[in-house]
DNA sequence: GGAAGTCAAGAGCGGTGCTCACATTTGTTG
DNA sequence: CAACAAATGTGAGCACCGCTCTTGACTTCC
């Protein structure tokens, strides 16, 4: 393969370089409009050849294939998703732990409907034939559990995480997976917390799924936004936040600009 | 459009309807073996015809087009999945309404780690330019969220459905979506359990979502038993049914046979 | 027996991913 | 500046896909 070097680490210097990078982000912007218009299952390279004004096997200079495709967008989702949920965390001071938590799910969810066919790309059903190469997306694709568990990790450092009520039982084997999970993170947390935290986390991307894939039937909600905002409410109790202080419920919360 | 009259609900007398309504049941059968192999966005009807040991028109004699088949299979698996949760929670007392919960439950999850393809196409994101027609597919589609609250209503009329702690308020347009909601499917339970409800259903979708597509990392979780259960355990207490008196935890809880 | 209905076959259209030999452009270097 | 080599674009081609249409054969019923 006579493809050049391409660390992205290393601002390209030679105006050749500078074009082919130019022209990477061309295919990935179209690619990601494409997506977005047509799902992921109708990703074609030809037709973003064709938006390029390029026949379609010269795109293949620049993207090895399909797949390969399908990961830069994937990796480009994750990033854009990270970017928008650590913008919104950050915006609320650090110890006002049930306002990140809210500002946190009301950020996935505002993105998830905003972008549901990169949000399905990320979340939904395996793209067939593609496997994901864990080196690369691992990195983004970690972002957001990490910033919910430093929520988490937070308020429980400063004491502001109740222990939950009726407390179940963590097994044996949970009880490593917790340990190394914990250690792995960095986390303080303890066992019946952090799996806790690890089901309101799955919990708050069911509740996006179910709404973003139109799972509910089609007018069984009229008010998603409420329903959602209950949702999150639970869930940060669920969590040990304590009912949430900066309301978490509403239009407000869902917009928070 | 030369098609016959194709009602099921009329046995087919003559040979030759019962030749086509077996041919029918065999572009299923082989359709959903694809489905399961490569997913649902590589159904190919082609393919289907190749093992039919028949020409690839042939099939469009039967079937109208690749999303006709992608209905039947819809409802396929819908039906599937419906009798298989009616069945684990029939085969537990009626007054057992921790037990049927977390046999419910269980029996989602068995059946998705077992057929992750086919839930893939009911759960994951909607197949690009496929609309279901929701008059064939609402039915059998609405029998796992009918099934979960039957088990809660029949717990609420039974006064064993806790009021939830940490009340979150719900608001009056979600409050109007519920009150249509309790008429539609004839329920009893309240507005806050009501919700309850219904974040229960989405979380547990969610978690089994996670653990069937993989979102958790490779090897984050060694015991997806284990945190499944307690996963369970959590979302009974969440639904109000108090702590899961039939145990809810461990190996038992998943094959209940 | 003939008419109506049903069905499989095959060719064909436009689309897809991908490969390869060839032509062209472009930056560097003698 | 000219020549060279690397990078890039081209177009044909292969195998697959969904889907349509015509043709011929077959079954069923009057």
């Amino acid at each position: 393969m006579p493809q050049t070097a391409r660390d992205p680490s290393v601002k390209p210097s030679t105006p050749r370089e500078r074009a082919r990078a130019r022209t990477l982000e061309d295919i990935v912007r179209l690619g990601r409009e494409h997506l977005a218009v047509h799902g992921a299952a109708a990703l074609s390279l030809r037709a973003v050849a064709r938006d390029l004004g390029v026949v379609s096997s010269a795109v293949y200079r620049y993207v090895e294939n399909r797949d390969e495709l399908l990961t830069l967008l994937l990796i480009d989702a994750y990033t854009e998703l990270g970017d928008e949920v650590d913008a919104a965390v950050a915006a609320l001071p650090e110890a006002d732990y049930a306002g990140r938590f809210s500002a946190l799910g009301s950020a996935v969810r505002r993105w998830a409907l905003r972008e549901p066919a990169r949000y399905g790309l990320l979340f939904g059903s395996p793209v067939p034939g593609y496997r994901a190469p864990a080196e690369r997306t691992t990195g983004p694709g970690t972002r957001v559990i990490h910033a919910l568990m430093s929520v988490l990790d937070g308020a429980y450092r400063a004491g502001r995480l109740a222990a939950p009520g009726g407390h179940a039982a963590v097994a044996p084997l949970l009880a490593a997976d917790l340990e190394r999970i914990r250690g792995e993170m960095g986390l303080a947390v303890p066992d019946p917390l952090l799996a806790r935290g690890a089901l309101v986390w799955t919990s708050l991307f069911g509740t996006i799924s179910f709404e973003v894939f139109g799972q509910y039937g089609a007018g069984t909600f009229a008010a998603p936004d409420d329903l959602f905002a209950h949702h999150l409410a639970v869930l940060a109790n669920l969590a040990g936040l304590g009912p949430a202080a900066h309301q978490a419920g509403g239009q407000s919360a869902v917009h928070p600009k």
